[in-house]
DNA sequence: CGAGTTCTTGAGCCTTTTCAACCCGGGTGG
DNA sequence: CCACCCGGGTTGAAAAGGCTCAAGAACTCG
């Protein structure tokens, strides 16, 4: 069960030959994406896609590998082909928070912009593969193909958009709240990508899923009980089955009290 | 006390004259204005400047006035040139969370880029002043003008940035370490913009700032009056003064426990 | 000057954390 | 091949931090 196939997409598959994919392994088409309608070729024809085709080199990661560290020079963003990713950031004290979970089609790398090094650290959560876009290339391109950068913005925009909410979260949700929602989004996230909804692997563990939503461990892990004992999901482990979203989504929209 | 003036700016004043700054009174010119540095114009030469001059128009907002509401067309972002705002949004349940106080050169609005629409509402919490930037316009004169989009990319960024901390804020520090944080996160941004950092006005109740941090009103009193006792800042009411500006950081290095 | 906010402070309660013990599964090495 | 080890996960009991509720004080604004 993979991503959305092409056949929902327009056909531009003939005309992409020009481009030798196989001659360069490390080279990687955006036209023949499956990705393309998720990620940052959304709404360029033909004759753009192959200018960013031009720009962007594949890399591959291997579960645990860092895609980048905080303090590291700024040089691109990565778009995810594969695979799932944290990030984290190491807080003074040395704790490490993690600050987002990414998936197929979501974009990295974009916190780096502000003052050229990142700010956080990129980890491949399992084998994975990205597409990296060097930034200078990428802002001059998005010069030229108004599309592209109107693309661009929307992507940081959203991302602005996703801090926000999860801020929301913190900032006014209990524990099972924050944990329904956090299963939910991935959940959607997963449907998006056309996996399934209602079943999945978490890659992460409770520890970063706690980081992440603000809690301790072991709070998660009660909240999962929870949930399984009122028949709401199945747990084993990471294996994750959503038995009825409807009454998780109940969890969030009752007041906290 | 007001923003550092020009003394610190380039020269650029003589040249200003072409643009009628007195026929309409709505019209601005960010050649003349003394947050140039801090804004979207950082950088730009006198030529470009009278560009990004031709397309900003000047609103003025009263204390408690919104300037666009959640769900509000997106049609421009804002630079604020004098005043106060907090950004908020309110919840399925209808409780309102602060997601952001911005203040003088900071840029409200753009996380209406990602849908078209605002997600958040900005109001004014003191009689305050904004150039309007029409997003179209801004978008395509930052084709033709490198160094705009560039800023305009890290303004963005930066906004990713900024969430990313309150983000860790929220999701790791303890009651009294947050108020630390804000307080000195609040006088370091009155510094920047020439105002004194050890005391000034607080524009929002204590439940906008327990909004803002997760946490309730209550709370945040109790922390003002515990820091009032020990001798790290004065409070009279939103009249504040840093008293013991290291004692204050003393408590966000020192680990929860 | 009075009404309505906003702020402060106290007491008790509730949620989440802390600390600790134990379990499970998968690898490793004897 | 089995014993052991170790990281990750679960569960319980006690502690703590922040919340709720409530009352009263201080300030603001018409």
């Amino acid at each position: 069960m993979t991503i959305n196939s092409q056949d929902r997409l327009p056909s531009v598959d003939q005309k992409v030959n020009n481009i030798p994919l196989t001659a360069n392994s490390m080279r990687v088409a955006c036209s023949q994406c499956n990705l393309r309608e998720l990620c940052l070729a959304v709404g360029l024809d033909d004759n753009d896609l192959h200018k960013l085709d031009d720009l962007v080199v594949k890399r591959k990661l291997k579960r645990g590998q860092q895609l980048y560290r905080a303090g590291d020079a700024f040089e691109a963003i990565y778009a995810i082909r594969t695979g799932f990713f944290k990030t984290d950031i190491l807080t003074e004290e040395g704790l490490e928070q993690v600050t987002g979970f990414q998936m197929a089609g979501e974009i990295l790398g974009m916190d780096g912009i502000s003052n050229d090094r990142h700010v956080c650290n990129a980890t491949a959560l399992e084998d994975s593969e990205v597409c990296i876009m060097p930034y200078d290339e990428l802002e001059e391109l998005s010069r030229s193909i108004k599309s592209l950068q109107q693309q661009f913005h929307k992507f940081m925009s959203r991302e602005i958009v996703r801090d926000q909410s999860l801020m929301i979260l913190l900032g006014s949700m209990r524990a099972e709240e924050r944990i329904a929602a956090f299963l939910l989004n991935l959940s959607q996230r997963m449907r998006l990508r056309g996996y399934s909804a209602s079943e999945f692997h978490l890659r992460m563990t409770r520890e970063e899923i706690g980081s992440y939503l603000g809690l301790k461990l072991e709070t998660v892990s009660r909240a999962f009980s929870k949930f399984h004992d009122e028949g709401l999901i199945g747990v084993q482990q990471k294996y994750i089955r959503i038995l009825n979203a409807d009454g998780l989504k109940a969890l969030l929209n009752h007041a906290p009290n």
